[in-house]
RNA sequence: GGUCCCUUCGUCUAUCGGUUAGGACAGCUGGUUUUCAUCCUGCAAAGGGGGGUUCGAUUCCCCCAGGGACCGCCA
């Protein structure tokens, strides 16, 4: 058998899409497990909607995630002339015709046949009409001859055994009045040219498999093999669609969500290993297959992502995360001072421990990021002159002792407990608001730790006077 | 309406005729803890309905119901 090769054919007429990423990802994964290629494809031929600057967020987001195509993209709208042909010769051998109804004629066909509640399909008026009897001034679509008789089975890698009549497929169009081809033509004839071997796409894609495989055949062209995966739904159980609000990659990456945790988590949705949840990205492409995808649509499940994400999180090595974080910021918030480097890299041990996405990082190493505190206002109102007095205490002592650790922290505070009458609350409280702003952070020995004793004493000293 | 697909805890799923139907997330308990968390215990939670086949069906077959996709001179 040939070489594996697979394909992602996206048309850029918006952000890529989750389920379009899950696409993309199976393909890839396929393909690398069977140590074959994966090529992109960008179907712009819609040039209303086609925007190269789709194109490029296309290519960088499937980079973003890890997938990187081999060779060219291969740019649909520059084959053009090639689906003509096809074309052409598929009008020469008797594979298709020209079809010389008007828009209104067919328009009027669709609205009687949605009156009676039947079907709509086209009634082959110049299947097999005489051109003769042409109209003048009308210039024709051409459509391809479909099969009347008997029925096609697709053996899909996914679904198994479909079965269809063909008398359901209409005589599609393949040429349009303006003579640019439409969807079905190209991308058989495209496919066929990359050397496509797999199909793997969405469910939502089969009816056309069925017309795309009479092309192969009409053409005497080697059929690839389809699998048809579900579709992913959103929480309401529909078609996930672009309006949906987060179901664009962005919308993740965003809310800081790492590449490899939503990359893990489109893998598992549709797709499973046993029980085996995390998978590196060596492992996924070691264990991929077709045989694992589920037949029935899954949904898109926020607090899975989240929890897969607070997963990596914890458990990937913190020079990484770091960088992951330094990114996030420098695309979404505001860029890390290199002089925050150490500090941040430092306290990241406690900073993630209550962080499920790179954003809850951020939040919580905003004290340290920002150099000017912005204190809550409901929490300021607990720093009153009680507060103050122990905050000038604490201040005093900690100039007293030379290096900060817990071991030296620890005996102050108690002391302070005990002098103040008070509990660990009473003098932990008000001396976090004062170093971040707010009654709700890390533990108070890691804050100071990590401000270091002189940004400590400024902050103090601030909030006293 | 037609064609096709799907149906196990709330969610993602395991099971390839014999299991106390397993895991994960979410949920709820309890414990650790200086806040918030983390972490650790535990609990609860599922085979849409009806027929077959079989010694035995979640698993195989049929019917029904429910859900979904498609039905463009979009891709």
């Amino acid at each position: 058998m040939s070489k594996i090769a697979t394909r992602f054919a996206p048309s850029p007429t918006g952000a890529l899409h989750i389920g379009g990423v899950r696409t993309a990802l199976f393909n890839w994964l396929f393909s690398k497990n069977q140590k074959g290629t994966f090529h992109l494809r960008i179907e712009d031929t819609d040039k209303e909607r086609s925007k190269d600057e789709h194109k490029v967020q296309i290519i960088k987001s499937l980079k973003w995630i890890g997938i990187e195509h081999d060779g060219e993209e291969y740019i649909q709208s520059k084959k053009i002339d090639d689906h003509i042909k096809i074309a052409n010769e598929l009008l020469k051998n008797g594979n298709a015709y020209k079809c010389y109804c008007s828009t209104e004629e067919i328009e009027e066909q669709k609205k009687r046949a949605k009156q009676k509640k039947i079907p709509y399909i086209y009634n082959r008026k110049w299947r097999d009409a005489d051109e003769k009897d042409a109209p003048k001034d009308i210039k024709p679509v051409i459509r391809f001859k479909s099969k009347i008789e008997g029925s096609s089975k697709l053996n899909d890698l996914v679904q198994g055994d479909v079965e269809i009549e063909n008398n359901t497929i209409e005589d599609f169009i393949i040429l349009r009045n303006d003579g640019t081809p439409t969807y079905n033509l190209s991308a058989t004839v495209d496919d066929h040219q990359m050397g496509m071997t797999h199909i793997i796409r969405g469910d939502d894609h089969k009816i056309n498999t069925f017309k795309q495989m009479q092309i192969y055949q009409a053409m005497n062209w080697d059929v690839p093999e389809f699998a048809h995966i579900p579709l992913i739904h959103t929480i309401e159980g529909k078609k996930l669609s672009k309006r949906d609000n987060a179901s664009t990659l962005d919308d993740y990456s965003k809310v800081g969500i790492m590449a490899d945790a939503l990359r893990n988590y489109l893998l598992r949705l549709g797709w499973s290993y046993q029980d085996k949840e995390i998978f590196t990205l060596e492992e996924s492409i070691k264990y991929f297959n077709l045989e694992g995808i589920g037949k029935s649509p899954s949904k898109l499940d926020i607090s899975r992502i989240l929890s897969i994400n607070e997963h990596y999180i914890k458990s990937i090595d913190e020079n990484d995360l770091y960088k992951n974080l330094v990114e996030y910021c420098k695309i979404y918030k505001e860029k890390i001072n290199s002089n925050k480097e150490t500090k941040i890299k430092s306290s990241l041990s406690f900073l993630k421990n209550k962080a499920k996405t790179l954003e809850d990082i951020y939040n919580n190493a905003k004290f340290i990021i920002d150099d000017e505190i912005n204190y809550n206002q409901d929490d300021f109102k607990l720093i009153d002159d009680k507060a103050k007095k122990i905050i000038s205490e604490f201040k005093k002592d900690l100039s007293d002792i030379e290096k900060i650790n817990k071991a030296n922290l620890e005996p102050i505070v108690n002391n302070l407990i005990k002098k103040n009458e008070t509990n660990f609350k009473g003098v932990g409280q008000p001396i976090r608001i004062a170093l971040t702003g707010s009654k709700f952070g890390p533990g108070l020995y890691d804050i100071v730790m990590s401000l270091g004793k002189e940004e400590v004493g400024k902050r103090l000293a601030k909030i006293i006077s």
